[in-house]
DNA sequence: AAAATTCTTGACCGAATGGTCAGGGTGCAT
DNA sequence: ATGCACCCTGACCATTCGGTCAAGAATTTT
């Protein structure tokens, strides 16, 4: 009985196709968003026939799907490393840190995220409002501890996150832009975007001597 | 001899179903993208005949330029008044704040333009390259003067100007992230973002007295 | 090496999509 | 009210798209 459907790696083949295929899905979902891909589309980028990818997954979306769900997993990781520190404003700078390198290393990633989001998330909306808020709510209650022990500048835990995300990934998801303007002189563009953020964040964070209330 | 083409807004019909077309057409390609959007959705959004929207526009690729064209108009405008001030950080925050309020009130076109950008910029990539280049580079040189004379804190202006596009479209692009991870207490997210945003870049700009070299 | 299983594809299907066109309807100036 | 330019649409067309299937090729098992 064939019908592999989704992540069914049991032979030496399938492994290998299937990963082929999730990987030239990723190239094309990425550009084009769930909508404006094609099959053909992937099976082109992947080097396979059209029926070929039909044969391993259960058709566009369950692809997609499968797409989404690591996504979700790798997306969520580096929050998750967050925790406490004598040295807060260290250790919210190497979140920063890491998930520019995320931006760096996975840009196809988070544009599959963010293509997602901006139709409105309608596959991952519920897991972004169980998973995500709930990781995302206990790290701001820890955020807001250090606020409240006078160890980081005092500020609105959720938006920061925000902050971070929107800085960091912005490097992923709009670089073509940053690389129109910046020319080509935006060679080491990632290791001065580090610096620069860095600079923010710390700048932001530590608290201030001048500040009442 | 019909044949409207683009924007030929001579009689009061033209003018109405013109607007009307476009205002559905940015709905529904800032949700799905180019690829990912069809005539008949915009057809439907605009409450016309399919035929009626190929009356006025040449095809589902001249719509699209339209927005885009109008897109870079309105997206360039703010970013050209920062001008000289004598307090160049409350001028810098005016433009955070100008940039925020765009979030909150053409959402659509930013993640038309987010879409965009996310897909390659295949349409206005010359326009990246050239316009948006010229003007960045030239507000960067102000920034720069601000630095060296002292008034705001060193850091790389086109990298802050990143910072500020990132942190303010994030509430139109990813709204749907934002909302579900503040749930429903995000009512006046944007006050609260606005506040945030502007301690964020204040809190940057401020030059330091602990600030060696 | 033969049998069983897994893998691959050309040909095909129904639905959706971008776009056309002839003909009829509507608004407007005279 | 009538002529004319402008406006609108049902029907239609070619292509593309997601997906199926039978039959053959490759691989593994016995």
């Amino acid at each position: 009985m064939a019908r592999a459907a989704s992540t069914k790696g049991n032979t030496r083949i399938q492994r290998q196709k299937t990963r082929q295929i999730l990987d030239a899905a990723l190239e094309v979902f990425s550009t084009y968003g769930f909508r404006g891909s094609t099959i053909d589309q992937i099976a082109a980028q992947a080097g396979l026939s059209k029926p070929n990818i039909l044969y391993y997954f259960d058709g566009k979306e369950a692809i997609h799907r499968v797409l989404l769900d690591r996504l979700l997993h790798t997306w969520l990781e580096p929050l998750e490393h967050l925790g406490e520190s004598d040295n807060p404003v260290d250790e919210i700078c190497a979140y920063v840190t890491r998930k520019l390198e995320m931006s760096r290393d996975y840009p196809r990633e988070s544009r599959l995220f963010a293509n997602e989001i901006l139709q409105g998330a309608p596959n991952i909306i519920a897991e972004l409002q169980g998973p995500l808020k709930s990781l995302t709510d206990e790290k701001c209650r820890l955020i807001q501890s250090w606020i409240d022990a006078g160890k980081i500048a005092p500020l609105d835990p959720h938006h920061l996150i925000f902050s971070i995300w929107s800085t960091t990934q912005h490097y992923a998801d709009f670089d073509v832009q940053v690389q129109a303007v910046l020319g080509h002189a935006g060679e080491d563009r990632f290791t001065a975007a580090q610096t620069h953020l860095d600079h923010l964040f710390r700048g932001m964070l530590t608290p201030r001597l001048d500040h009442d209330v």
